[in-house]
DNA sequence: AGTTACTGAGTGATGGTTCATTCATTCTTG
DNA sequence: CAAGAATGAATGAACCATCACTCAGTAACT
């Protein structure tokens, strides 16, 4: 086997070696399902030993969860500095629903994985909706609920309700574009779905 | 073991034993996850032995299209019944989405299945939307045109990407119910959810 | 020589599926 | 109507393919 990229040895392979096991699961799940994917297709995908997996992840669960993490993390940070410039709670909500999209939009694999196999057990559905899914839909609340502070939104809706009622239509747009033959940008999307929420929960 | 009931020899216990079995996994599959519950399980649970099981399904896979494949004709069957004497599109989507609800707000596990199991891998996602999925949100989207024709709907919305957010919306409120701690009932926030949409997509 | 990174064959447990056997019921025959 | 034969639904122990995970060994580097 071809030994590892040598070319600098500035940093050891250790963090391009977890990642690389990380774009493989995320390939590798999207392809067969968690379920259905072995261990060894990580690591085949990967290239490296199946015990190698084991050297970074103390089980094939926490490779899952580890892809979640990240992902979640490096998206929050991303949002968060992104939006310290924008006032407008509705606009604010655009920003929110154009990286949303965004995001899944730029790999199909990774919103595969987001979108179905993430799904696919309550446990996982739990611990993941503890985590970062929690936190997502109380941005999109709050986010909310200065608009009706302000007066743009009305006043009489249940920002939770709200909150979820827009999460659930970005959702359903990223999982049918998954499942869809046809290839079409899913970002623009977004404004459909604004276009009808704003005015949906617009006051007067 | 209790010989099965003899009372009238009309129809075989056939019937029952399948429906059994479908209810028993119903019960396993939202306990224990698709993949997580065993075929044994859902034997004990149905009162029959392991091999009975495959008297009556030629798989475990075959027993979760059954539950779709059953649930869905239900619904359907039902909801064009419960449609027919409704002209208003509005009041047409309304009571699709009171439907919709109802029906996974009355039982509980096969909510989880619906909008758990059933969603664990793009291959089952992949047959399930052509079968019942594609024709439910088919159904969505021509009664919205109605909606158009009637000049009650904006007629610039794309009448797919509008059945998709009203069916997204309405999924997450399900999802979200399964998930959630508090018992609250499930039917009513449809009446949430088509306040908004309706406001958004209305005309003028 | 020591340390760290990696390897991949082996292992042990799991669980979907099969099938030889049982037995209550129904049919046939005298 | 009673005895024997046939039926086929139901059983559950056993089979065996499948993998997640381990670990004794090798390689690479200092």
């Amino acid at each position: 086997m071809k030994s590892a990229r040598t070319l600098n040895s500035d940093r050891p392979a250790v963090a391009d070696k977890r990642s690389a096991i990380l774009r493989a699961a995320i390939r590798v799940f999207a392809g067969n399902g968690y379920f259905n994917s072995k261990v060894a297709d990580i690591a085949r995908e990967a290239g490296v030993a199946d015990g190698t997996v084991y050297l970074y992840f103390k089980s094939k669960e926490e490779i899952l969860h580890s892809i979640f993490d990240r992902n979640m993390e490096e998206a929050i940070a991303d949002g968060r500095k992104r939006l310290e410039d924008i006032a407008d709670p509705g606009e604010r909500l655009r920003r929110i629903a154009h990286m949303h999209l965004d995001r899944l939009g730029a790999d199909r694999d990774l919103a595969v994985v987001f979108q179905v196999e993430l799904r696919g057990s309550t446990k996982f559905m739990e611990e993941f909706s503890a985590a970062g899914f929690a936190e997502y839909l109380r941005l999109i609340r709050s986010t909310f609920e200065e608009g009706q502070r302000a007066g743009v939104f009305r006043k009489e809706l249940n920002a939770k309700v709200v909150a979820k009622i827009l999460f659930g239509a970005l959702d359903e747009m990223a999982t049918n574009w998954i499942l869809s033959k046809r290839r079409y940008k899913l970002a623009p999307m977004a404004d459909q779905v604004l276009d009808i929420f704003l005015n949906g929960v617009a006051a007067k």
